[in-house]
DNA sequence: ATCCACTAGTTGTAGGACAACTATTGACTA
DNA sequence: TAGTCAATAGTTGTCCTACAACTAGTGGAT
């Protein structure tokens, strides 16, 4: 199936990795929109797997707004097109999404330090006073193109000094896999911005108008692991939610 | 129980029900954040349902962000208390939202009119080209000020006159209540733009930055109820996302 | 042409069983 | 004394089988 999870350790449940493979399914638009997909019964037959494991793997596919399960008469592939996969409710990296978008992701780094905590980090991340903090300024790139600037801070008290290393190059979340501990939530807030003290180089804004995302990373044990403000520029990425009752 | 599905004809799935009624529990306190709340086993005897619904319910409550359910250990409280019932995550009405929030919420109307809809809202509604649709121009109010206008068109082609006029002065999503389609779900987009011809009054802002909320509400068999752009004023509501894996 | 009982197929819920995992306890060891 | 480890009780994950509830289509009766 070679889901994301079983890169690093396979130790996702029966339920994600059938999940993930369905998903990927309709992605790859083996159903065209507003198709019905196999049963469940099915399902479970081709996987191997019981009816119960496969009925949760589609329920979280519907709360994703990918599928719609109708008593009685089916599972039918919803009609968001490429909409859901890269919107806000799922939780990717930067460089994830922008490769899921089609374009080839890329970072430009101004900063990358190792420095004492400002006290909204301390706040932000649950720190202890004098804990030090790795600071990231970056340029996040699609195609070459610069589409937001992101000032990141990662709480690195609880990480291996050569994972931190390895972060002030590469990206953040690739190294957090490399120790299984990859954040599994974030709290984000979105906000519009005027600020001329944001980004640099050539491909910023003449208007200094920004959408902000400014978000709180957690650990699977609810510890903070990074805060960080993105700053996106207008009309280079599309920021969609999917609202479900 | 009393869920907000059965004033309505008590047509949601079990499931449904002991999922809602979880989740009012949760956010009335009767556990603390970080709290384990009962096993499976347990709350399936007291509410006489079998493991499985109940599963699915906490599976729900889980997806949403509510809680943590840990293999071997038990299912916990997460701490986003205020977050999560006030997100853009839940598909509420904006006066709901607001009532959450502990102000009053209101509503200043400036337009609703019946009128031929626009190339946009044919578009976005998948409307047949000569339908009529309803469309409202109205400042959203807290406390008596105002926080975002809101540019409403509504698909009025299969709603019955009567609604549609109560939709002129109440709330739209109360309207729709009393027929029993209610959106049940929204795919919105943000964005940050400035500009002098949105809003009115004393109270727009003098720098003419807003935030975008634009969304297309759907019905449970997919058909589009509703297109509306509200712009919301800087500082003045906070937009949470809760984003997971 | 309309209505309606019937039916095959599908999802929803039930109950019982066992596997896999977690956290705690308490005996054993260095 | 402090640390290690096996045993254990409790909890969630998965499986199996069965039936209830619902949907969409079929085909006959009116």
């Amino acid at each position: 199936m070679n889901t994301s999870a079983e890169q690093f350790g396979g130790r996702a449940s029966l339920t994600r990795r059938i999940s993930d493979d369905i998903r990927r399914r309709i992605l790859a638009k083996e159903w065209a929109p507003g198709e019905k997909i196999h049963s469940e019964s099915e399902l479970s037959t081709t996987y191997k797997v019981s009816r119960v494991t496969v009925r949760t793997a589609l329920k979280t596919l519907e709360y994703q707004g990918l599928v719609d399960i109708r008593h009685g008469s089916g599972t039918y592939v919803n009609d968001f097109g490429r909409a859901i996969p890269t919107g806000l409710n799922e939780l990717r990296s930067m460089s994830e999404t922008i490769s899921e978008l089609g374009y080839e992701p890329g970072m430009e780094y101004k900063i990358a330090d190792i420095r004492p905590a400002t006290d909204l980090e301390i706040e932000k991340l649950q720190l202890d006073s004098p804990d030090s903090v790795l600071y990231l300024e970056r340029a996040v790139l699609a195609d070459g193109k610069a589409v937001a600037f992101s000032y990141d801070t990662i709480n690195i008290s609880s990480l291996p000094s050569d994972v931190v290393e390895e972060m002030k190059r590469g990206s953040v979340f690739a190294s957090l896999d490399t120790i299984n501990s990859r954040p599994i939530r974030a709290l984000a807030e979105v906000d519009a911005v005027i600020d001329k003290n944001i980004g640099w180089g050539s491909q910023r804004p003449e208007d200094d108008l920004f959408l902000l995302l400014q978000q709180v990373h957690y650990a699977g044990d609810g510890e903070p692991l990074m805060y960080s403000r993105t700053y996106f520029m207008k009309g280079r990425f599309q920021f969609l939610i999917l609202r479900t009752r």
